[in-house]
DNA sequence: TCCACAAGTAACCTTCTGGTTACTTGAGTA
DNA sequence: TACTCAAGTAACCAGAAGGTTACTTGTGGA
């Protein structure tokens, strides 16, 4: 195998991998596509060629890491909710850039500018399952406990400035998520 | 008191009226400032005599907007953990712009477009100190603490739509509140 | 071997957007 | 009353940003 002059799949990866961290670092509009080009080191058309439009690409994107939030949902233990909202934060890193970019959508979807794939909203009912079995004595609806655990989990990754500024520790250290687990542990015993 | 044909502080508090609804639904880079002037209904040129640009605009919002989260701070339950939590619950709606604004301000302050006052900083010490008499006897770091109960009520705000999918309940009804209320009692019970 | 089409390039275009210029008008005050 | 300066207006501008045009080049199949 030679070493190939075009290589599509590739350009395409190296335009989702710059996008990636394009919008992940300053949103839908604050994203700018000349440097995203100049990050993936490849031609403007190229993003249109591939992606229609900016819009195009972000949905690219969102559809791509919401196969990383399905891949830690099927691992997620389902004997205590303790065990499974560790699961959760163990797993920050993977479930993070999804989280990042649902922030962007988020406002995009409110002002109507977008409209996102059912897929993104199906994804908690498995979850809501288990919860519902494991609260089922309990004078608590499941899906607000859910949405409590997922606040839990998911404000490191979408204000880590301010989890830096409350705790002292950057949120993608061992150190926070180690105490971070305790807190966890506390609310759950 | 004739009517006054010229009125400077109701045109500042019209633009900050104004600047306020369009960076909250959209972020700084999403918000637009011919929008805000024209909601504002005052002279684009007034934004810039008043605020210098769109981030003097944006800092001037966020300064008015800490305020308000002193009030509710002010006022804050110093007896349990549960109430003061319930507290931030409640007053959700006060603090509420304040998240969102932040929200922008994060990934501007990552990406080193601006700066924010310590005044934003020095904002959680109180409620660490109140947070470490009352877990003294527990092995919970209260920052992390703090940083757990932040993160339950102002989720609700940051990702109203998600609130909304996975609950069924928009987070600013009381019927939300009401359940979400549960949840925070069965953690802290 | 040749052809059709996908892959890739460079320069360009249009619209949007934050910000400015140059000016007028009203209000307090000496 | 006249002067000064803040308040307010309309038209304008430069540059940024998303997107396109028109073109060349490589590759896989008939």
């Amino acid at each position: 195998m030679t070493k190939q002059t075009r290589n599509p799949q590739e350009t395409q990866s190296r335009i989702l991998k710059a996008a990636l961290e394009e919008f992940s670092a300053h949103g839908f509009h604050g994203a700018r596509v000349d440097r995203i080009v100049k990050a993936a080191e490849v031609n403007k058309r190229m993003v249109y060629h591939y992606f229609d439009d900016k819009e195009g690409l972000f949905k690219a994107l969102m559809k791509k890491e919401l196969d990383k939030i399905y891949q830690v949902s099927k691992d997620e233990p389902t004997n205590s909710l303790l065990d499974m909202s560790l699961h959760w934060l163990e797993n920050i890193n993977k479930t993070k850039d999804y989280f990042k970019l649902y922030l962007s959508a988020e406002s995009l979807m409110n002002s109507g500018e977008i409209a996102l794939d059912d897929e993104h909203k199906d994804n908690f009912s498995y979850s809501i399952d288990v919860y519902t079995k494991l609260l089922k004595d309990e004078d608590v609806d499941p899906k607000f406990f859910l949405l409590a655990m997922l606040s839990i989990t998911s404000i490191p990754i979408l204000l880590p400035k301010m989890t830096e500024i409350i705790t002292g520790k950057k949120s993608e250290s061992q150190d926070f998520k180690d105490e971070y687990a305790k807190v966890i542990s506390y609310l759950l015993k």
